[in-house]
RNA sequence: GCCCAUGUAGCUCAGUAGGUAGAGCACUUGCAUGGUAAGCAAGAGGUCACCGGUUCAAAUCCGGUCAUGGGCUCCA
C-alpha cells in the first residue's frame, strides 16, 4: 500500500496509508481536537469523518463553530429527519435534503399532509435516533446499480437525480440505520453530537424548484450541539420579528396595506416624511452628479410597449386599460418614457452622456403569493435613471454609478452583496451584444475591485445587470440597486446622435437604480434601524413634554422657536404624568424628548432625554437647536 | 399562481361539547397637577373577514371566496 503525507493542524507531518479515513487521522491529533471534530477540510474540500484521503494533504479540523462544520452538522440532521419520517410515515418518497443557512430541510412526497403535531412527533423520533448513535456509513455503487436500487424502491426523485449525473461517475451513498440515501456527504461520524432539535415549519416546494413539477412537502428544521445554542437561536429569531417593518410600519404610523388594495401600500403622514426626506436627499445627490430629472406619464399606448419589447417579454406583469376604445398599458418600467423624451430632439456627441433620473411610479402584477409588506408590492416608485452614453463612455459611467451606490449605502450603514446577472432565456438581441454588455459590467466591477457572484440567466430581457442585494431583519436579501446595460432599446427605438464624423450613431443606454424602489428601501431602512430613524429621517425629531399643564404655554413657545428652524417637533400637552409621556415617546422612537417644568421655565432651558441614552442634561434652547441642526446636516 | 397555516374591538389576544362575545392596552369623560418607561375611576367601542350550506339555532360545523403569514432561491 502506498504512503501519503498529511500535514496536521499543529503543522506536524505524519505518514499514512493511502485511503486512510479522516476519522483515523483526527484521532491521532494530540490536541484534543478529535473530540470536537465534525469533519475536516482536506486540500480545500470538506470531508466527513468517514471519508478517505487519497493523496498528500493539509488537514484542518472542522468544528461546529466553523461554517463548514455547521454544513456537515445540518446535513446529517436532514438525514436524521428523513429516517424519522421513514419510521413514522412508511411509504414517503424522498427528494432532497440539504443544509441551508440556519439549519436544513428535506423535501418529501406523500399523500399524508404533515401537521404541526406531526412535527413534534418527528422531533421526538429524531431525538431518539440521535441518541441511538448510529454511525453514518459511506459506500459507493456503479451508476446502473444505483439506478436499479432506487427504481426497485420506487424512489423516483433519486432516480431523476442520478439520471442527471455524469455518465461515468460512481454514485456515493450514506446509510443511517435503515435509511439509505443517495448522498455526496460529508457527514458527521455518528448521530450522537446532535443534541438540540427543533423543526420550524412545513412548506410547499416544487420538485427542482420548477412550478411545472409536482409540489412536495418541505420540512424546515435546525439543530445544535447544545440546548443553550438552540434557545439562543430561537430568541434571536423572535428579536428579529420585533423589527419586522410590517409591524413597525403600523406601530409608528408609517404605512398600511389594506385588503382593498393588496400590494398597494398607503403611506401615512409619518411615512411620507421619511419618504420625502429620502427623495430630497436622492435628488440633491443626483443634481450634484450631473443628473436632470424627468416625470413621464403612467399610462401609455399599447403600441409603445410593443415597440419596446415589453409586450412580448413582460405582458404577464402589466396592467392594461382602454381610453376612447384604444388600448393602453400602465407602465411597469420607466424606460420607454425616458426614450420618448430622448427622441424629441437631435443630439451631438458633445451632448452625451445624458443622465436623466425619474422617481417613477410603476405598477407590476406580482403573483399574489409573492407579496410581502413594502418589500414586494404591486405599485412602487423606482429611483430610476437612464443614461445615454457614447460607447467609449460606458465603463466610466458604470464606475460612477458604482461610486454613487457606495456613497449612498454607506450613509445608511448598509452591508450588501453584488450579483452579476447574465442573459435569461426569454431575451432580445444577439449573443455578441450580450457578451459585450456582460463583459462591460464585469470589467467595471473588477476595476472597482468589488466582489460579486454570478447569477446565471437572471438578467433583464434587454440586457445583463449588476444587482445590489440588501438584508432584512431576518437575513432575507432583497435586490435594491441595479445597473443594466442595454443595446436593445436604442436599436428598437432608433436612438441616435451625430458623431464627430457627421454620421448618425447609436448611443448605449444604461438603466439604473440605487435605492431600487422607495418602498422596498424604506422597508429595509425600518428593519435596519428597528424604527429608530436617524434624526434627519425621523418623522418627529423632538417632542416637548411639560411636567404638568401649568407649563404647556412655555412648551408651545419653544415649539414655535424650534419649528422656525425647520425642526419637526411635537408637544404632548395631555394632563398625564411625565413618566407616561416619556414611555409613549420612547415607543414612538422619537430621538429627543424635551422635558419642561418649573426649573426650565426660569432659565429658558430644556431638559433633554435622548433616545437610547436617557437624560443628557439641561440645554439652552439655542444650544439644543444647533445640536439638532448639525445632526440633520451630518446625516449619520 | 401553487402548498400549509391563520382571520374575534384600533392593537395584542382569550373564549364557546352550536344557544348572537370577553380581557389588557389605545380612545372618550371625570378625579388627580404629577420631574424621567404605564395615577385612579367610569364610559363608549364588535354583523366574530366575506358569501353560501347544514340546523329550531352558526362566530363556533361544512363548502367557497378574499386577505394575511411562512415557503416555493440554497441541488445527492
Amino acid at each position: 500500500m502506498s504512503k501519503i503525507k498529511i500535514t496536521l493542524p499543529d503543522n506536524s507531518v505524519k505518514e499514512y496509508d493511502k485511503g486512510v479515513t479522516v476519522e483515523k487521522v483526527a484521532k491521532d491529533i494530540s490536541t484534543g481536537l478529535a473530540r470536537v471534530a465534525l469533519g475536516a477540510v482536506v486540500n480545500g474540500d470538506i470531508k466527513g469523518m468517514q471519508e478517505t484521503i487519497e493523496e498528500d494533504a493539509e488537514l484542518r479540523i472542522v468544528k461546529f463553530e466553523d461554517k463548514e462544520g455547521k454544513e456537515i452538522f445540518w446535513h446529517t440532521s436532514a438525514h436524521i429527519m428523513a429516517l424519522a419520517v421513514q419510521r413514522l410515515f412508511p411509504g414517503v418518497k424522498f427528494a432532497i435534503g440539504p443544509a441551508i443557512e440556519n439549519g436544513f430541510y428535506y423535501d418529501f412526497d406523500t399523500e399524508h399532509r404533515f401537521t404541526p403535531e406531526d412535527l413534534e412527533k418527528i422531533e421526538k423520533e429524531m431525538a431518539k435516533i440521535a441518541k441511538e448513535g448510529h454511525v453514518l456509513e459511506r459506500s459507493v455503487m456503479p451508476r446502473d446499480e444505483a439506478l436499479k436500487y432506487f427504481k426497485e424502491k420506487g424512489e423516483e426523485y433519486k432516480v431523476d437525480l442520478i439520471e442527471n449525473f455524469p455518465e461515468d461517475e460512481e454514485i456515493s451513498f450514506y446509510r443511517l440505520g435503515e435509511f439509505m440515501d443517495l448522498c455526496a456527504g460529508p457527514h458527521l461520524y455518528d448521530t450522537k453530537k446532535v443534541k438540540a432539535i427543533k423543526l420550524l415549519s412545513i412548506a410547499g416546494a416544487y420538485w427542482r424548484g420548477d412550478e411545472n413539477n409536482k409540489m412536495l412537502q418541505r420540512i424546515y428544521g435546525t439543530t445544535y450541539e447544545k440546548k443553550k445554542d438552540l434557545e439562543e437561536y430561537i430568541r434571536r429569531l423572535e428579536e428579529a420579528k420585533k423589527r419586522d417593518h410590517r409591524k413597525l410600519g403600523k406601530e409608528l404610523e408609517l404605512f398600511t396595506i389594506h385588503e382593498e388594495g393588496p400590494g398597494f401600500p398607503f403611506f401615512h403622514p409619518n411615512g411620507m416624511i421619511v419618504r420625502n426626506e429620502l427623495e430630497d436627499f436622492w435628488k440633491k445627490e443626483h443634481i450634484k452628479r450631473g443628473y436632470g430629472e424627468l416625470k413621464t406619464p403612467m399610462i401609455l399606448s399599447e403600441e409603445l410597449w410593443h415597440r419596446s419589447g415589453h409586450w412580448d417579454h413582460y405582458k404577464e406583469n402589466m396592467y392594461l386599460t382602454e381610453i376612447d376604445e384604444n388600448n393602453y398599458a400602465i407602465k411597469p418600467m420607466n424606460c420607454p418614457g425616458s426614450i420618448l423624451v430622448y427622441k424629441s430632439k437631435m443630439y451631438s456627441y458633445r451632448d452625451l452622456p445624458l443622465r436623466w433620473g425619474e422617481l417613477g411610479l410603476v405598477h407590476r402584477h406580482e403573483l399574489s403569493g409573492a407579496l410581502h409588506g413594502l418589500m414586494r408590492v404591486r405599485s412602487f416608485t423606482q429611483d430610476d435613471a437612464h443614461i445615454y452614453a457614447l460607447p467609449s463612455q460606458v465603463k466610466s459611467e458604470i464606475m460612477e454609478i458604482i461610486d454613487i451606490a457606495d456613497y449612498i449605502y454607506d450613509i445608511f450603514g448598509f452591508k450588501y452583496h453584488v450579483e452579476l446577472s447574465t442573459r435569461p432565456e426569454n431575451s432580445m438581441g444577439t449573443e455578441e451584444q450580450w457578451d459585450i454588455a456582460t463583459n462591460g459590467l464585469r470589467e467595471a466591477l473588477e476595476e472597482k475591485d468589488i466582489e460579486y457572484v454570478v447569477n446565471e440567466g437572471d438578467g433583464a430581457f434587454y440586457g445583463p445587470k449588476i444587482d445590489y442585494h440588501l438584508e432584512d431583519a431576518i437575513g432575507r436579501t432583497w435586490q435594491c440597486g441595479t445597473i443594466q446595460l442595454d443595446f436593445q432599446m436604442p436599436e428598437r427605438f432608433d436612438l441616435t446622435y451625430i458623431d464627430k464624423d457627421n454620421e448618425r450613431k447609436r448611443p448605449v443606454m444604461i438603466h439604473r437604480t440605487i435605492l431600487g424602489s422607495i418602498e422596498r428601501f424604506m422597508g429595509i431602512l425600518i428593519e435596519h434601524y428597528a424604527g429608530r430613524f436617524p434624526v434627519w429621517l425621523a418623522p418627529v425629531q423632538a417632542t416637548i413634554l411639560p411636567i404638568s399643564d401649568k407649563f404647556n404655554d412655555y412648551g408651545y413657545e419653544i415649539k414655535k422657536e424650534l419649528e422656525k428652524e425647520g425642526i419637526r417637533v411635537s408637544i404632548d400637552d395631555r394632563a398625564e404624568k411625565v413618566g407616561y409621556k416619556i414611555r409613549e415617546a420612547r415607543l414612538k422612537r422619537i430621538p429627543y424628548m424635551l422635558i419642561v417644568g418649573e426649573k426650565e421655565v426660569e432659565g429658558r432651558l430644556v431638559s433633554v432625554n435622548k433616545r437610547d441614552e436617557g437624560d443628557i442634561g439641561q440645554f439652552k434652547l439655542d444650544e439644543f437647536k444647533n445640536r439638532v441642526l448639525e445632526e440633520v446636516e451630518d446625516k449619520k
